[in-house]
RNA sequence: GUGGGUGUAGCUCAGGUGGUUAGAGCGCCAGAUUGUGGUUCUGGAGGUCGCGGGUUCAAGUCCCGUUACCCACCCCA
């Protein structure tokens, strides 16, 4: 009698097991974010995890190619794990055109894969939560894209403190073309988008090396960083810096209707600002481009990134399918949250617990759960017949708020004793009244009274 | 991928210069009158000291390798 060898229990590199107590509150922000999405119009498509390679790799960056989980299927297909959520959309568009009509306006939240180093907050199994409206260059589209990211901001729970910052690609283009670096745009975008980070003198330093920008035109690039004020003063100095650029007049324009779109529709002055340092590390951008941070955590990074993008599947059909769209950064909200104390401590889904302590009565107990659930209840009833103490803690500690205490006395008059156990108070009620009475306790707040 | 740091009970950590049965707090389990929870009291379970080699009479404590996590670079969500 050999006691078998166990396997050890563990996870891969970089990929993360979600207890009760953080797969709760994630899935909230997961149906926060879709809920939003919906509110404007946006439908939700998915695709396979995995795709040809030849596919993924349709972008060509080598950086991507290495991050990749790539093997061969069990048909001797080259295959890959989607490592962002926009090539797929890209590939779904082109195979769907047709039947899918333009504008097209879809959401997708599923998890993506990159094989790369691991650091907080970055892991090689993450969720992404896109929006991207496609098939048209109007910036009716450019302005909603950033009232979606507002609301979701909003609804999540960052009322007021959240800012997003705002840009056009086609300004820094502008500038870049006035300064003869327009070739270079992709170093000089990239260092400047470090601003925030890393201080002027080093990404001055960090355009030198990568773009053999010389310091005046690197100081040119730096200008547009050292705007300040309003937003109206911001692109008011944006017009000579631009100067007789067609590109840059054209992105000022873009930033000012946006700008305008977005107070049209109520959003306060102080949740956008206009930004022209932001770049995003991203080449495929060419028209407005948003990041957004929390201000309580500034820290911590974008949450919310996108941008607008003139072709998205190039690759795979002649027809040009223009369009904006942003991403939501889910795990970074969701630690952020956490270390801001939104986060509840409950690993439970059920309002209402029913301890088992009657052991004979196990049928009334069911029939209870049941007419509390087709009440539009969550109810949890203890699946064993035990001490009701031993319950009472087991229901505390997971968070119940109420409990519904029934035995054989109650049972036999139709009454019972609902408990509510944030509060720690309880009163005596005929069973039906149930139902109503647990809504009632539900709709009000948790927190002890008198 | 490069450089640095860390890894002791479920969790947070103690464990001077290597030396008997590795500790604490919290948590967990069980009791403290038979139907009432977060406090208190008592008792209890639980550790291959990340893993694998090596040095030594002797290693949690030294050396090498490896793995995971953390930080920076890179890149990005």
């Amino acid at each position: 009698m050999s006691k078998p060898k166990l396997i050890q229990p563990r996870t891969l590199k970089g990929f993360r097991d979600f207890p009760p107590a953080v797969a709760i509150p994630r899935e909230a922000l997961i149906e926060t974010a879709k809920a939003t999405y919906r509110s404007f119009g946006f439908s939700p498509i998915d695709t396979p995890v995995l795709e040809l390679t030849e596919i993924l790799l349709g972008k060509g960056s080598d950086e991507t190619d290495k991050q990749m989980y790539r093997f061969e299927d069990p048909g001797g297909r080259d295959v890959a794990m989607r490592f962002d959520l926009t090539i797929p959309f890209a590939r779904f568009v082109a195979q769907n055109a047709g039947e899918l009509g333009m504008p097209f306006k879809r959401y997708h939240v599923g998890p993506v894969w990159r094989g790369e180093n691991t650091q907080r907050g970055r892991y090689r199994e993450f969720l992404q939560c896109d929006f991207d409206t496609i098939g048209t260059e109007n910036v009716m589209a450019d302005t909603e894209c950033a009232l979606v990211i507002c609301e979701l901001f909003n609804r999540i729970g960052f009322t007021d403190r959240f800012t997003m910052h705002l840009n056009n690609r086609r300004v820094l283009s502008g500038v870049l073309e006035q300064l003869d670096l327009a070739d270079q745009a992709v170093p000089v975008l990239r260092a400047l988008d470090k601003l925030a980070k890393i201080g002027p003198e080093k990404v001055v330093e960090e355009m030198a090396r990568t773009a053999g920008a010389s310091a005046s035109q690197a100081d040119g690039v730096l200008a547009l960083a050292r705007l300040e004020g309003s937003n109206a003063k911001v692109l008011e100095a944006l017009g000579p810096i631009v100067g007789d650029s067609e590109l840059g007049r054209s992105g000022i324009e873009a930033l000012g209707a946006v700008l305008a779109g977005v107070a049209a529709a109520g959003v306060p002055e102080g949740r956008v600002r206009l930004d022209v340092s932001i770049a995003r590390g991203l080449d495929y951008y060419t028209g407005t481009v948003y990041e957004t941070f929390l201000d309580d955590l500034p820290g911590i990074g974008s949450c919310c990134s996108g941008g607008r993008y003139d072709d998205l599947a190039s690759l795979y059909t002649k027809e040009r399918l223009p369009g904006v769209g942003a991403s939501l950064g889910l795990d970074r909200v969701l630690a952020a949250m956490e270390e801001l104390g939104m986060l509840g401590s409950t690993t439970t889904t059920a309002a209402v617990f029913i301890p088992y302590f009657d052991k004979d009565r196990g049928a009334d107990y069911l029939r209870l759960a049941t007419e509390l659930r087709k009440a539009g209840l969550a109810v949890e009833l203890y699946p064993e017949p035990r001490k009701l103490g031993a319950q009472l803690k087991y229901a505390d500690r997971r968070g119940h708020r109420l409990a519904v205490i029934v035995g054989g006395d109650e049972f036999a008059q139709g009454t019972c004793q609902l408990k509510d156990l944030a509060r720690k108070t309880s009163e005596e009620l005929a069973q039906a009244d149930l139902a109503a009475a647990c809504a009632s306790v539900l709709a009000s707040q948790p927190t002890a009274g008198s």
